[in-house]
DNA sequence: TTTACCATTTACGTTAACGTTAAGTTCAAC
DNA sequence: GTTGAACTTAACGTTAACGTAAATGGTAAA
């Protein structure tokens, strides 16, 4: 009924059930839990995972990622906290543009290499 | 004479002599010494520390770093070395468009998480 | 030639992000 | 009610990527 063991998410996400107690350990997530103390992941917790792994595989470290999950998971009511997360939000979203746009040069110069050796190889062909 | 010091470059590029020195020990320069020892920097290794921190800043490891590097730096002479070198130069600027893409979802994901939070605020601002 | 700075190697220390082991608890099935 | 898999906390171990300290050497200015 909506509800997922630690060993469920674990394999969904093909990680180690430490990998998700260190994430609850460092304020990532904060699980309820049944009577006997076992923890109980809901689709919240499970979307919160796709963000910080997400994250991961772009360079943030954990650190960075709390902030943004944290940003999305509080429910900011009242006109100021909702103006302040709006401009937090904003300013994440752009440190994301310019990864992207740094990338996309990245991969030109890659592409820019490439091209020499491939030139060569035309050389060497064409003889 | 387009010579530079380990402290020159440490300068430039902001980080520590250590750093640069890691970066030797573990085989993604090999600058050359001069007849004291001490080590000198050119180009060469200016445009290969560009490509270790932009590596860097985008999550990949000094492991995956080398390979990229080392891939650029070796003149692959010979069409056999050539085709290989093309090819796994292709692999690599494939798992850059793929970052690029999901960080892009990301960023989609992130705006559209916001305009909730915006409409919120309109709304609250229309009373 | 002594001061002072830059370089060198060696080696131990540090932090993030888990891995691993131990010792105990709970649940599901038989 | 006993067995076995899955859960719990606690705590020590591990690796990458450096930081930091110590001991030493070259060189240029005072």
């Amino acid at each position: 009924m909506s509800h997922y063991s630690i060993s469920e998410l674990a394999a969904q996400f093909n990680v180690s059930t430490r990998t998700i107690r260190y994430y609850e350990e460092v304020g990532l997530l904060q699980p309820k839990r049944n009577k006997s103390g076992h923890r109980q992941f809901t689709k919240k917790e499970m979307t919160q995972l796709q963000l910080i792994f997400r994250g991961k595989k772009y360079g943030f470290n954990l650190e960075e990622i709390k902030e943004m999950v944290l940003l999305f998971e509080e429910d900011p009511t009242g006109k100021e906290q909702l103006k302040r997360t709006i401009e937090y939000g904003e300013d994440k979203i752009h440190e994301v543009s310019k990864r992207i746009q740094e990338l996309e040069q990245m991969k030109n110069e890659m592409e820019q290499f490439l091209q020499v050796f491939h030139d060569e190889l035309n050389q060497l062909e064409e003889e």
